[in-house]
DNA sequence: CCTATACTTCGCCAACTAACGAAGTATAGC
DNA sequence: GCTATACTTCGTTAGTTGGCGAAGTATAGG
């Protein structure tokens, strides 16, 4: 039950819900997701850090950064239905369209244009 | 998206939840909810009505009384498919198997022995 | 080393939420 | 009508949550 909640409380933030969405395309860094969700990095860290717990995120180090993603199949059928039904539920949605175009073209920027976000 | 977010914020509590896989048993009275779950008639209230708004239930008036329930076929795909994922994702949890012995007793009982919680 | 960068942790504040009791509405039964 | 009962609405209060900036940790590159 306090797993299960645990999960359903993850999901309950659009912030976060959207992070999920767009991680469907592939493995995103912290700055790509800040530029994503236009909030400071201490924010979006705090919220990979409850998708983490729930086990709805694996994350990857690689030298400074830290590469987040979809969990693979070793996660547990309740987070396995959880993306799911997220995926179905929001298939349609307008705000999510604008996202996956978005997406795109935050993964072509250069790091050096993303990093700007990191003063003030 | 702001559907889907009902849907998610109204599944975020555990009272809610815990609602939604009683009626699994049938309809259910406010009183026979208050009894299962030990919460004064205006909070028990209140949870019905976000998770009526979310589309999680619906309802019957029968005299004095509402009868709750499960939403049937009408009830978009959302709805639905966050109903089944709940109830694979608690299938094995504790609490929910006392709550599924509760909830018989509470069936058999007495309207006078539930309305006792009325009164302070 | 030292600086810059990517991310985390901490402390704070505003907004939200779940709980309650008290007061209100509606219906059954006398 | 009047009373009792089933439920809702309102106002309050305590606890939670999402946001930020400042300070801390860790790694790459001179």
């Amino acid at each position: 039950m306090k797993d299960v909640m645990a999960l359903i409380k993850a999901l309950a933030d659009p912030n976060r819900t959207r992070v999920l969405l767009f991680l469907q395309r592939g493995e995103l860094c912290l700055c790509q997701i800040m530029e994503m969700l236009r909030l400071a990095p201490s924010t979006v860290s705090k919220h990979l850090t409850i998708l983490h717990q729930a086990g709805l995120v694996a994350s990857r180090k690689d030298g400074r950064w830290i590469y987040y993603r979809l969990p693979g199949p070793s996660a547990g059928p309740a987070v396995r239905g959880a993306l799911r039904w997220l995926r179905e539920a929001l298939a349609a949605d307008e705000q999510v369209a604008r996202d996956a175009r978005n997406v795109k073209a935050v993964c072509r920027m250069k790091r050096d244009d993303l990093c700007g976000r990191y003063k003030h």
